[in-house]
DNA sequence: GTCTATATGCTGATAGAC
DNA sequence: GTCTATCAGCATATAGAC
C-alpha cells in the first residue's frame, strides 16, 4: 500500500503508544515522537491533525480489541466456578502482558474527563463488565455482584499496577510477577470466599 | 512568623499539593501555581529553587504522617480479625478522604523511578507494610502472606481510583462511594475466605 | 509523503529594583 | 519577600517546495 521509505499511520500508532503511555499527555512531545519514528516533526501533521487527534488514535489503537478474549471466556458454557477461573487467568494474562494497555487506562482515569472516560467504557469494558456482572450473580447471591466485580478486577490490576513499588516492598519474590502464580492467588481468594453463604464473623 | 500578606511555604505547598495531584507534573506550570497562590512566578523561586524541588516538597508535604493511623490500628492488641477489621475501615477512610495522597502515589508509580519510588516507600509504606504483612500471617496460614497484603491494598485502592470509570459502568449505586460500605464488602470478601483453612475447589 | 523554514506562544529560570 | 523585566529554549502548528 505504502512505499518502503514512507510510514503508515498504523506504524507511526505501533511507536507512538508506548511513549504515552510511559510518560503520558504532556510528558511527550511531538518532536520526540517524530524523532522515535524517524521522520521531522511537520511530517507527524500529514498523517495526524494535531497532537490530539494523534493521542486519541494512539488510545484506540492501543484498546482495539484487547478485551475480546475476556468476553470469550465469560461466555463459555462451564460452571461458574470454571468461569471465574478462566477469566480470572485470561485477565492477568492480558494485564501482565499488555503493561502499555493498562497504564493508558490508567492515565484516562487519572485525568478524569468525562467524555474520554465514556469513549474507555465503550471500547474496554463495555463489552465484558456486563458478563462479569453476571457471573458474580450466580457465583455469590450473598455478595453484591458490582461490588464484586469491581474487587475481581482490583485485585488483579492493582497486583500489576504497583509492581514497582511492591518488588522494593518487604517479603517481595520474583515469581509474584507470574501470571498464572497471580491467577492462583486471587482464585483461590475469591473462591473459598464467594462459595460460602454463611458467615464467619459477628 | 511571616508578615500577613506574605506566603509561607507551608500555605503554598497546601495549594501546589491539588495542582500536582490533578494534571502531574508536566501538566502545571510555575506560572500556574504562581497564579493560584497569588504571587509572581519569580517568587516561588524565593522559596524553591527550582521545580522539581518544590514537587518533592509537594510530595512529602502531602505524604506527611498519613499512614500513621494504620500504623496504630495494626499494632493494636485486638484479635487478628478485629484487627483486620479496623485496618480496613481506617484505610478505606484514608483513601476516600485523600484523594491528593493515592493520586500523587498513583502518579509516582507511573513515572517509575527507582529513587522516587524508594522515598514512597520510606514515606509512605515501610511504617505500616511489615505490620499488615504480620497480621495476614497469623490470619491465614495458608495464604501467602505477601500477596494476601498487595490484595488487602488493592481490594480498597483500586475501587476508589477507577471511581470516575466505576460510575458510569452498568449496575452503579451512590453508596458504592461510602467507605464503611466498601470497608464492610472488603472485610465479608477476605475473612469469610481468609477464616477457612480448606479449599473448596478441586 | 517528507522536507526546510518559520510563526507564535509558553516554559523554566535569572537579574536586579524596591 | 515580592515585584518587573527579560532570556533562551522548546512547545504546537503552518506554509510551501520537492
Amino acid at each position: 500500500m505504502q512505499p518502503r521509505h514512507s510510514k503508515s499511520k498504523t506504524e507511526i500508532l505501533d511507536i507512538t503508544v508506548p511513549l504515552f503511555a510511559e510518560a503520558g499527555f504532556n510528558g511527550v512531545s511531538m518532536r520526540d515522537i517524530a524523532g522515535e519514528v524517524g521522520i521531522k516533526t511537520a511530517s507527524l501533521y500529514h498523517h495526524f491533525r494535531d497532537k490530539r487527534t494523534l493521542y486519541r488514535a494512539a488510545i484506540f489503537h492501543a484498546f482495539s480489541r484487547k478485551t475480546e478474549v475476556l468476553s470469550l471466556v465469560l461466555a463459555t458454557d462451564i460452571s461458574p466456578e470454571q468461569r471465574l477461573k478462566k477469566f480470572v487467568a485470561a485477565f492477568c494474562k492480558l494485564v501482565h502482558d499488555n503493561p502499555y494497555f493498562i497504564r493508558l487506562i490508567q492515565r484516562e482515569i487519572l485525568v478524569g474527563d468525562d467524555l474520554r472516560l465514556r469513549l474507555v467504557e465503550e471500547q474496554v469494558a463495555q463489552e465484558f463488565f456486563s458478563l462479569l456482572l453476571s457471573l458474580c450473580r450466580e457465583l455469590a447471591s450473598d455478595h453484591d455482584p458490582h461490588l464484586l466485580s469491581i474487587s475481581i478486577l482490583g485485585l488483579v490490576v492493582f497486583h500489576y499496577q504497583i509492581t514497582p513499588l511492591r518488588q522494593i516492598l518487604p517479603g517481595s519474590r520474583s515469581q509474584y510477577d507470574d501470571p498464572e502464580v497471580v491467577a492462583e492467588h486471587v482464585v483461590r481468594l475469591l473462591l473459598k470466599s464467594v462459595s460460602e453463604p454463611f458467615s464467619l464473623t459477628s
